[in-house]
DNA sequence: CGGTCCCCGGAAAGGGCTTTCCGAGAACGG
DNA sequence: CCGTTCTCGGAAAGCCCTTTCCGGGGACCG
């Protein structure tokens, strides 16, 4: 694996070719040291800054350095120093909105601490998000963040929490986004007041006869919008027993499929809530394939506020998350706390945003 | 740093303490091996699988290993193999769909082969993307795959481009996307023959009088694709010369921006082409914005065929870019491509996809 | 001018792993 | 039954760094 190398003052000088020096591989340390005259020690002091160097010595590693165009391996930083600068993320999806944005959070986040961040999507596969998580252990990354599990799978979940807590015994930080009860730091939106105050403007509106589109079931998120909407239609007078929820899986075409089905059922509701907004998004392709206008012949509202929303005719009336916000939020718990601190649990606010695809039922 | 540890063996059978093993820090090979009573070499061996260890040995270790959760550091293996297993991704922008497609597709290819990806993003910033370099190049990526750069600046290419040669001769692989002479790897949309047969299409629509939201000065693909778009022109006998051309920078507020100027300066082109889709949604925004109604009274065409167009009303007219084969392509050029081989250049298809923002003018 | 302290350079001991090298025993062939 | 070849364990050398530990000057003080 290692190719013979020569001391690269000593190759320079004599005549073995021509001046182009195709070397393969990275300079080390000990070449720096070795070109500017000093130890090993010496050198490692001048660039990690670790102690006070002399001038006429530090001077000439930095100019080594510089000529040999010397980089650190950062790998082996990491294990001598005993503790990486890498921050894991797991999320869902890249190409989710949702996702992506508080992906751009975390990242901001991680960033401004001059660390890099691993990415990795599990694609709703349970069995790649553990897997993940090992690698990311693997990996010692200093922070995990985890905004994928969408599983409602108890077996599964409970695995993680056991993969999480081998992960913290390890000495790492994780923090979860949307989830609980998993043992670690958490970000998780004010999903069941969002969705009642949603449900109360709606009815405010006028409406009475309701479809959710929702999520797994059993699914935190799912659930305590259902929960929330359930609660505002009920606090506003309207009779939540015979609310029509049909279970979908977040995804675009999920709720292109419960849109579906709901028109060929000929559902008498007047409004439609998606708990999530890529299935609203997907709902409204359906309607409009359907031939169903919305808001006039259907309203139609959903969560998160993605951005993608803002081009969408009519614009989607939505429960806004500061999806990047909590992103960044999720990378301070597990950044800024003190490992072996008990864990957190941050609740983010959610406003209702009313749009264009919300109005009074004809 | 390193907190006094104690054999686990020897440790567990003294009562000093409850049975609760609080440790922190992870569990080594050197534990694993005592464990189970044998080598390190010998646990090394079987957990790596570098050679064959007869079975009475073999089953210790790995249930030794299981016992004890034991999770390699990845960091440390790298550092001994001389190499590492993981690949670089700097982009511009998470939330640009643009970039999260190519990233989708980078990250597929490489989850397939086992890798993880360090993801960065430079949000414009050319500094920070020389930066994401260095740090890349310091952690040791076995391949670096950048889509960044949207500079037009000719000493940052330079600096990137010297950094690159820095990368290469130290071993590593990298593939750029949408960008040339670069000396590395390149994915290059055929982004002139795309916008070329965009604009006989539009002319073959009816129109005549075109204004075109381009992207900034001297950047080669929006150079390629107004360049490509005169020629459709030309060969449809539209003279090109008086083609209305607005500089922008490739953001959505960019797009607004140059078509809110277009409005007020009483543009009288019939068709408006956005160089790239992202424009192109500004653009539809402010044209909604100031009622000028698309396609009626101005038809508008993008490029790219990003994600949430299919969303938008109406539908837009776009040049199909097939981003996520796109970043796949350009992960396999970075790492199935024997290093010091002369650098390929891949083109990929455009493909005009006429949609519901463009009709024959009034 | 001797003693103490401090500054700074180098040798060497790690950090957690892989892999080479060696040697002991088993298997095998003649 | 002996020599050869294999197989497989362990010791130890490496991978590329960081950091501790020392020791040799100088500065500074009395």
């Amino acid at each position: 694996m290692t190719t013979a190398r020569e001391s690269s003052t000593g190759r320079r000088s004599e005549q073995d070719g021509p001046t182009v020096v195709r070397r393969t591989g990275p300079v080390l340390l000990s070449e720096v040291a070795a070109h500017a005259g000093v130890s090993l020690a010496t050198a490692s002091r001048v660039l990690s800054g670790s102690r006070s160097v002399g001038e006429p010595h530090r001077g000439r590693v930095l100019a080594a350095a510089q000529e040999l165009r010397y980089t650190p391996n950062a790998q082996a930083q990491a294990v001598a120093r005993g503790a990486s600068n890498v921050v894991g993320l797991i999320i869902h999806d890249v190409l989710d909105p949702y996702f992506s944005s508080i992906a751009g959070g975390v990242m901001r986040e991680v960033e401004e601490r001059e660390l890099v961040v691993f990415l990795a999507s599990t694609h709703s596969d349970v069995d790649r998000e553990l897997e993940f998580v090992q690698t990311m252990r693997s990996h010692r990354v200093r922070a995990l963040i985890i905004c994928g599990s969408r599983t409602t799978d108890r077996a599964h979940t409970e695995r993680l929490v056991h993969e999480l807590e081998g992960y913290a015994a390890a000495g790492g930080q994780a923090a979860v986004i949307s989830q609980d009860r998993l043992g670690t730091h958490a970000v998780v939106p004010q999903n069941r007041t969002g969705a009642r105050e949603l449900a109360r403007e709606l009815v405010r509106l006028g409406h009475r006869r309701f479809a959710v589109l929702a999520g797994p079931r059993g699914l935190l998120a799912s659930r305590d919008r259902l929960t929330g909407f359930r609660e505002g239609l009920t606090a506003e007078g309207v009779d939540a027993a015979d609310l029509l929820v049909l279970h979908g899986d977040f995804t675009r075409e999920g709720g292109e499929q419960l849109a579906t089905r709901l028109v060929a059922d000929g559902s008498p509701a007047t409004c439609v809530f998606a708990v999530n907004d890529v299935m609203a998004l997907g709902a409204l392709a359906a309607f409009r394939a359907a031939g169903v206008r919305v808001p006039d012949d259907v309203s139609l509202a959903g969560f998160d506020d993605i951005a993608p929303l803002r081009d969408v005719v009519p614009s989607l009336t939505s429960v806004r998350l500061p999806l990047a916000e909590m992103g960044a939020r999720a990378a301070q718990l597990a950044l800024d706390t003190e490992p072996q601190t008990p864990s957190q649990t941050v609740k983010v606010d959610a406003e209702v945003v009313l749009r264009g695809s919300t109005r009074r039922p004809a």
